[in-house]
DNA sequence: TTGTATGCGTTATCAC
DNA sequence: GTGATAACGCATACAA
């Protein structure tokens, strides 16, 4: 309980401050920005300038809080100083001596953009954080900041996605979609790779092909295996070993990428839980109107 | 006060579901988050393990108020739309009928990256949002949510600017530095552009050479200032109006791109005001150690 | 070592 | 139309 309303500490001004400048209820302060109309215009107005005089802004954690939401979203990438690069190109790149922050992956800015766009059309903050190789899991320290989390492929397990679903919905960039509470989307990878090599042989007249990278992730994977149903049309034999499969950093177990392999690039959506009363943040959703 | 230690609402599990399952109080849950070593080990063990079995994750936005910051620093640019891209670039586009995500100005990837980089090193957050061309101002909302911010050039006033920078430290990319709280910096563009010209001429032997772009920020009028400066060696005379100056969206009338116009480009930096119980943030500061 | 109690700033539910 | 006041979830002096 305060003391009747003291500026107190140094700190930035509060509903207090602002309540007491303009002569007021601090209960009258809040409707001032969350309910306009229940003021009469003049007590407003002084609200409103006692607010801007002061340099008054409101907080998001008292806000959060108050409300149960944080009126953020979270995107969750890769290791920023690329120690994971390899994994993620499926390509040899030597034990990067010095991790350089330039030759992070590029598509990674393009899905960001898109989901930077999205999120500022909802009117949505966006917090960006990225997983670090070294010490525990950041996602827990994301995941309390946000109503709903994106999460590139990466080192996070299935097992954390699922465990951070259980707080907040959870989007997975292309991976193997689970059983679970986390939602999964991706593209057709396999698909798109017949179509390109397609195109390369027909159009352009190519007769020599050759598939890069490692298909360690679920992605390359699905690649891997377009490049294989459409490369009889090439002039390489269809189990020729993708160039850097050997050097791959991690021989990852969790693939197998064998001829044929199920399970066709799928977009995966499960209904989110209702959490809370009845709260829901819609990651990646589609815009309103 | 909390009635016993009921699981409550359907939300997120709280300090009080791991502390009841784990036949403590939310003091010791909170110490085995905050100070490990505070704690028994099997006790320690136990939370712990509660928590994970409940899939418990900390509310930032609770932390935040409790401690008074927040853990995030903010980056706040341009419109995402890019309805004021011709005033970036100072270059004509037409009344972009369609606005196109695609076209953002490329720099601000490379800054942002950059931010992303530091703040990832410092273990922050970062909370990225732009100006929206429409409606109120968006500052205040991020600035509650972050203990920094960082602010592109842009539409934003530097009234608003030194408003915000009473509640919480702002930094300011590219602008004229001004006198107030806000901080400031800025590269030599003066001196680049000098540089530039200075190659391309020896260098590479070019003798035609224009300014593209209006200079209507302090940026492009400095960098206009190093051209003039330099574009005596070229053919052209060095009072040719720069290409685009004339379809500039706003005749910008907070700059005059007078000839020998003072003020090197410099970094200005402000000792930040103490906030509150000596809080301070510190938006691109240096790193640790 | 662990528990109790209080404050953090806002929201929202009541009274008035 | 406004004013008290109880949550909201966590951190932390202060007790025990």
């Amino acid at each position: 309980m305060r003391e009747g309303a003291m500026p107190r500490r140094g700190g930035r001004p509060t509903v207090y401050d602002v309540a007491e400048r303009a002569g007021v209820s601090i209960a009258t302060v809040s409707f001032v920005f969350k309910q306009p109309g229940r003021v009469r215009d003049t007590t407003r107005a002084d609200v409103l300038r006692a607010a801007r005089e002061l340099g008054y802004v409101p907080s998001a954690s008292a806000r959060g809080l108050a409300n149960g939401s944080t009126g953020a979203l979270g995107l969750y990438s890769f290791d920023m100083l690329l120690e994971t690069a390899k994994f993620v190109s499926g390509l040899p790149s030597g034990p990067a001596e010095e991790p350089d922050p330039r030759s992070f992956p590029l598509y990674v800015d393009e899905v960001q953009r898109g989901f930077e766009l999205e999120c500022w059309q909802q009117g949505m903050a966006l917090l960006l954080s990225a997983e670090r190789s070294s010490g525990v899991s950041v996602m827990a320290g994301v995941a309390g900041r946000v109503d709903g989390l994106a999460v590139f492929p990466g080192a996070i397990s299935t097992e954390e996605l699922e465990l951070t679903a259980r707080a907040i919905p959870v989007l997975a960039f292309s991976r193997a979609p689970q059983d679970g509470a986390v939602h999964y989307v991706t593209v057709d990878n396999r698909g798109g790779v017949r179509a390109l090599l397609a195109h390369l042989v027909d159009v352009h007249g190519v007769r020599q092909t050759r598939f890069v990278g490692a298909p360690v992730l679920p992605d390359l994977a699905e690649r891997f295996a377009g490049y294989q149903e459409a490369s009889a049309r090439t002039a390489v034999p269809d189990d020729a070993p993708p160039v850097g499969a050997e050097g791959a950093g991690r021989p990852s177990s969790r693939l197998s990428w064998r001829r044929g392999a199920p399970g066709r690039a799928v977009v995966r959506e499960r209904p989110a839980r209702s959490h809370g009363a009845g709260r829901a943040a819609r990651p990646g959703g589609g815009r309103p109107g």
